[in-house]
DNA sequence: ATGCAACTACACTGTCTAGTGTACTTTTAA
DNA sequence: TTAAAAGTACACTAGACAGTGTAGTTGCAT
């Protein structure tokens, strides 16, 4: 059988959601009429409206999907037994990676902009970070707990790591004025980023090594 | 003479350009009609058109305004005789002050909702910000090249110091989706923000004290 | 082949909004 | 006082756009 397995109506479907998906996040929600949109996507507008009751609809169905590749790998476990600094430049390379994934940035790049004036609505949205963040918090607080970490404050140290990555990885590429960053670049942006976390608040080696 | 010295006229304009303020950064450009906008003024709509052109020219006015008020105090001159914690300290307050002015929030918010899907346009408009970067940078390979700072990429590092502040008091703001921080949040801020900073990069002393 | 679901072209409605035209009133400056 | 400048109310134009109605065409499963 050939690689056309979809059957027409499911490929015009998707064909309607990859120029949704693209034609959002160059022009905006509000800045794309549904003739635009039927046309980017090779399909007529009532076709369009064939599979999606209305243009909301297709927005909801776009949310959803980042909402799911959101939620992917939130666990970070402390593991008492294993050194300090790979388990967290682990920790700290999946927020890397998750936030640099094109499809993904190019989603919350259409909430964003859809959203920016319903600050209620783009909270709820967006708001699958900062359940990372509290994720985090609590991984930096078994870590205090433990003596392997000096903070007073693991919440506070939290939104300082992700501020790090954010700020070279997440905000610049939302607002569409950087380039999402290369392997190395991604690699030399955790390392420095764990660097300076560590810099600040392991604590200093009171004699020996602390792992042998 | 009473204390309303300004004329009717120019009382009406500045109604007009505080209402839009306000409005803009609410409901965004596109979000507000003339109609409304005059409302909110309580000025009739054909005034606003009497004292601005058009709606780009009101928009206009009001970026050139946050222009003025980005380009104070960009002055941050290495001084190899002063110790370096006070002197950095001052450059992130001052950062940090300026990226908390409401005013100035609010005009950033209006001009990025503005220009969200305009990426070139952004840029200009917010490239005063990394205008600052680079005033930083310089500063930072000023004190590496006195010995006093162990950076290897001035610039990297330069990112890193104002991705902890506008993390915490910039983007979130701007997105509205937290308060401006108060006072105390603010100098905490810096506190940590310096302290995380130098103990990445200030070299380890060798000896005895570096500031007597 | 045939019937049905999906698709297409295109005309159309209703609504919203930037900007204008006009006739009249209020403020201000000479 | 008076004339011009600024302001007001309100009706209006023109364009954009979400969504619908319709009549006819195409792909596909039986």
């Amino acid at each position: 059988m050939p690689e056309t397995q979809p059957t027409r109506s499911e490929r015009k479907r998707q064909a309607i959601l990859e120029a949704a998906r693209a034609v959002f996040r160059e022009n905006g929600v509000d800045g794309t009429s549904m003739d635009a949109l039927a046309a980017r996507a090779d399909v007529s507008k009532r076709t369009v409206y064939h599979h999606f009751p209305s243009k909301q609809a297709l927005v909801r169905q776009l949310m959803s999907e980042m909402w799911k590749k959101g939620r992917q790998k939130i666990r970070v476990k402390y593991d008492g037994s294993r050194p300090l600094e790979p388990q967290l430049l682990t920790v700290v390379g999946t927020e890397i990676e998750l936030v640099c994934n094109a499809e993904y940035l190019g989603l919350l790049r259409v909430a964003i902009g859809h959203f920016f004036y319903s600050p209620a609505a783009l909270k709820g949205e967006v708001e699958l970070l900062p359940a990372r963040d509290t994720a985090l918090s609590r991984w930096l607080a078994a870590a205090r707990d433990d003596g392997r970490l000096d903070v007073d404050d693991p919440e506070f140290a939290a939104t300082q790591l992700v501020n790090l990555v954010r700020g070279a990885c997440f905000w610049p590429q939302v607002m569409g004025m950087a380039p999402i960053p290369d392997r190395d670049a991604q690699r030399f942006l955790a390392e420095e980023t764990l660097a300076m976390f560590l810099a600040r608040y392991q604590p200093v080696a009171v004699q020996g090594a602390q792992d042998p």
